[in-house]
DNA sequence: CATGAATGAGTTTTCATTCAT
DNA sequence: TATGAATGAAAACTCATTCAT
């Protein structure tokens, strides 16, 4: 058990290691040498834990996701109405430790790779998933199922767009300020729905 | 003159072999070799037009780029309203060729890539900069300077957020359903304003 | 520290083995695979050892280098009068594995490099100035400064015209007559001092 | 013969960009590009007129040694004694124009190349048993036949030595200070003749 | 005559992977 | 476990040569 333990630091010693490679040089120019320099051991090390480089990659990417996941399931743990459920998802994804270069330019340089990458896409496609049923339930308990529907790609598609201007720009990127657009768009929809509901 | 016109043609045709090489095989998978099979030339050929892959490369975002532009300008010119020129820039945006996976691929590609090469960041930089301003100016005609501006940004964020989703996902996208979501942002952007305007 | 030395050994080899291949088929004609071929190993090794092909080169000249000065130094221990340092420099530079074509020719390769490649220069400065402050400093002691430096310089330049012709010759050289016709000058210098001292 | 001199001209307009481009970026960087750059021409144009790279080589090799021969002539007309005449070979090698660094180092350049290309070495044996034979014929007017000869090679030594530090230090050279050590032996050898005649 | 586009072989360099220690 | 030496294939790049215009 130890020995497991062991292995695992090891394991997440090289994924973090990759995180800070591809943030310094970029997704092409990691290399297993640019990797291992980060972790401060020899080259042959990554083949003893995650069999190859695409091995190690998956596992990274997995790691971003599963770390976000954690951080959006925790939040929601505490939120009762429909619109705390979807603050929750939004304050999870839009959180700063998301915001900061080292995660923000990783995951879209992994975005860049996984339409090639069937692995990779494999990864993706379940946080995917999973992100968009969070938000259409939500949106299901008060709107009709179309409008829901609707209204979860939207805000979806608003949260990814503000993530990935802040990973695009080279500004430290104001979290709040995205987090403050996305409740305004929920509130938004939410009056509107009101308003027309009451009129009828 | 015509001789500008063959060299004129070869460049576009590289360029052309560069977006169907990153669309096939992805970014990093894609060597000369792999561009000049696509364009049916030898690999040497590419030190004659562009100095090297890197300049190759700059040159077929900078085409996207101008591409994109160029759509834009064509389309704003029928415009009349600030409404007309918000519709405009989300038109060209959101164009059924923009969602085509050769295109749509290659820019995802591309943005995984700029943050690490500084002659891309700088391509990028422009085309950021010009479509911000864009619709910032024709908020600005119907909102008060602060909100405008973080409508511009909310915006952009919206529909670089839809793209980025039909650029990820693999079903065939839906253009119209993507314009259709950000005109319904933008005149509920306005309709508040307006009734907040005849409330006061 | 046993590890110390197989590392040793093999940039040992690497360089042997580019002597060689610059003796058989000349500098330009040199690569990468004709040096790992001539050392048995893969052209992948020299990055290891010598970051690159200008290191490799690079460690070659200065193992020449180091070569010959050890050679005179060890010379040079056993010379007690003038004539003698003299002679152990002449020794040293005219002996006969310098005129092994081996050793010759990839001299000669180098100096016609020396003056483009500023690494390769500074190491040939070093040589030069060590030879040259040798010959000098033996030469003042039994001459006024300013003959002696001229001396010096004549030295030099007879002692590296001998080693040049016989670089350049095809026929096995003869180091014996190139020592004897040094000793020769050197003792004609020393006497025409001593002549016209007396007659003083 | 129009014709004739205009091709003329083109040849020597080669041969001196070829000379210009060795001076600048050395023998190994030296490519058909380089050339053409300095002789403002394109680079199929050598084909035209010297059949491929090497030929251009071996004509610029010539070009140079047909020059000094030429001054070497041109000074041994006017000579009478014996003095007159290596005086006149001295004068003629260690000119100011063989000094300048465009010229020495291409001729040092070549000399690294000519031990492993047949060519060249016919080209440099013919100016090389040239220069031996009139010092021979010189010292023998003066000395005995064995004496002569040694002193010859060692005359030759000497003028190549100088020549040779000369083109490796990177100060202007001093050809005054050359001719006069090299007057400087040839009195010396033959006071010392004189001596042991008169002596004897 | 002269150009420069185009080729393709050859060279350097990079790098994931393997393996003996 | 961990190292880093060694490999060999694949990549980018260079360049002499050819050839249509």
């Amino acid at each position: 058990m130890a020995r497991v333990r062991v292995g695992d630091m090891r394991r997440r010693q090289l994924i973090s290691a990759t995180i800070d490679s591809i943030h310094d040089v970029g997704f092409s120019a990691t290399t297993l040498q640019s990797i291992s320099r980060h972790a401060g051991v020899s080259t042959g090390l990554v083949a003893h834990y995650f069999k190859d480089k695409d091995g190690l990659l998956e596992a990274t990417l997995r790691s971003l996701a599963s770390d976000l996941s954690a951080a959006i399931v925790e939040k929601l743990r505490q939120a009762v109405t429909p619109r705390d459920r979807l603050a929750a998802v939004v304050a999870g994804l839009l959180a700063p430790e998301q915001f900061e270069p080292r995660i923000a330019r990783v995951w879209l340089a992994f975005w860049g790779q996984v339409t090639h990458a069937p692995k990779l896409k494999r990864v993706q496609n379940i946080y995917e998933k999973r992100l968009l049923a969070n938000l259409r339930h939500a949106f299901k308990q008060v709107l009709p199922a179309e409008q829901a529907e609707e209204q979860a790609i939207a805000l979806a598609a608003l949260i990814d767009g503000l993530w990935l201007r802040a990973a695009l720009s080279r500004e430290p990127s104001n979290a709040d300020q995205a987090q403050t657009l996305c409740l305004a768009f929920i509130d938004n929809v939410m009056e509107r729905q009101r308003t027309s509901c009451s009129a009828a």
